[in-house]
DNA sequence: GTGGTCTAGACCACA
DNA sequence: GTGGTCTAGACCACG
């Protein structure tokens, strides 16, 4: 049941269709969703999250564009085989883009580079040991 | 001349006063803007950015209230001499929420821990270097 | 006024958002539409085409993603001024894969090379005759 | 063997049916499936391909109506020995209009005239090639 | 006033 | 039963 371990806020400001393709990412990363695994149906997925079948299409159309997903208009949606493309400059810039303000306001909080490292530490430990 | 730093892309999908926020708060771990300096008034900073005053004052506003600005009736906005409050639970879980989606993504695009620790670290040199 | 050259089926089998997909495309190559230009409203169009917001709203996405539109937020969607990408091998490819099963159904039909070359020069003609 | 020149793309987004039609002509045209030739049973090109009975059926009974085909209750589907009948008006204006919108766009990428023809020229020599 | 998001409900093509 | 498309109507963020 891949809607167990889905957790949508309601009262989020980041779309509910953001948190969806955030949480199908994190589960591919945590290699709980398998390369070829078949996700569930648009509207089963909406049934159990209590959400729209739009909201749900829009999050799994997002995730094949980006090479996430494989959609088949039958056999529903699946994890991609290959997996996204690896990462290339293009990709680099655009996360370093998303990271600098970031950084720049936990600096000013004090947090130092050891400490933002040791989260960063963190993530990559969790991500890889739900396996 | 603040305006001088701060570059606005008119065609992002980040709204103009998010990108004003982010950029001030790099003038600010940049030590381009030092704590008590004053900042331009609402009305001159939107003039020179080409941007709507109100979009200046709504960045502004929300600095104010996350502890990076002080703002006074007379003498406008200044850079907060004491900082932002020192990051606390709440802070640095916020931060983790924020990077997981992007480690995941980013892992899965088969970019390593180490990778991302040196732009991390690049990142860091860079807001620490401009002064 | 836009909605002059744009007809819509509504009785055809090729979806109303391709079908005004296309002739978007078509008026930016017959240069009805210049780079820069504001197209309508997302609601104005629908109104005047009597057809459905998200219908037009779909159409200008997927230009906006192939490069033929850009849309901010509050302006509207204009004709992206670059243009879209110049022609790779991949699209070359994509075009020939289209082209192929037309003409095979061409050639049986006894419409020879010489036919089809005419019908395309006709077009290329129409396209830069309506300036 | 018909099926030896026949590949289903799965993860395509042209329908089955459609991709089977389509192969089937260019098989035609290119005299690999010769007029009053027999071609496999529904049953069996469904088996070989790995595909569903009902597509194969599809397929055939729309050839059949526009006349590429004929079918019979004992003998099967013959290739038409006529073939389909010789390009009129309406199908002229109907390839025109297929071709319009995928030239225009062509266009706007700068695949000018020239390379346009070279491309049809192609095709229509590998058409005649493959005999 | 603009697009962005979300919901609801409907019909259809496909296999 | 699956996604694809279309409609309708609503609220919100943005500037």
């Amino acid at each position: 049941m891949i809607s167990l371990f889905i957790q949508i806020q309601f009262d989020s400001d980041t779309p509910i269709y953001e948190q969806l393709k955030q949480q199908l990412i994190i589960g591919m990363a945590q290699q709980r969703l398998l390369p070829g695994e078949r996700l569930p149906s648009v509207r089963e997925l909406a049934s159990d999250l209590g959400i729209n079948m739009h909201t749900v299409n829009k999050a799994y159309k997002q995730l094949e564009e980006e090479g996430f997903l494989q959609i088949h208009r039958q056999r529903g949606a699946i994890v991609s085989p290959k997996g996204p493309g690896k990462a290339d400059e293009a990709y680099l810039k655009k996360i370093e883009e998303k990271l600098r303000p970031l950084i720049a306001e936990a600096s000013l909080r004090q947090v130092d580079q050891e400490n933002l490292e040791g989260i960063v530490r963190r993530i990559y430990r969790e991500l890889g040991g739900e396996r």
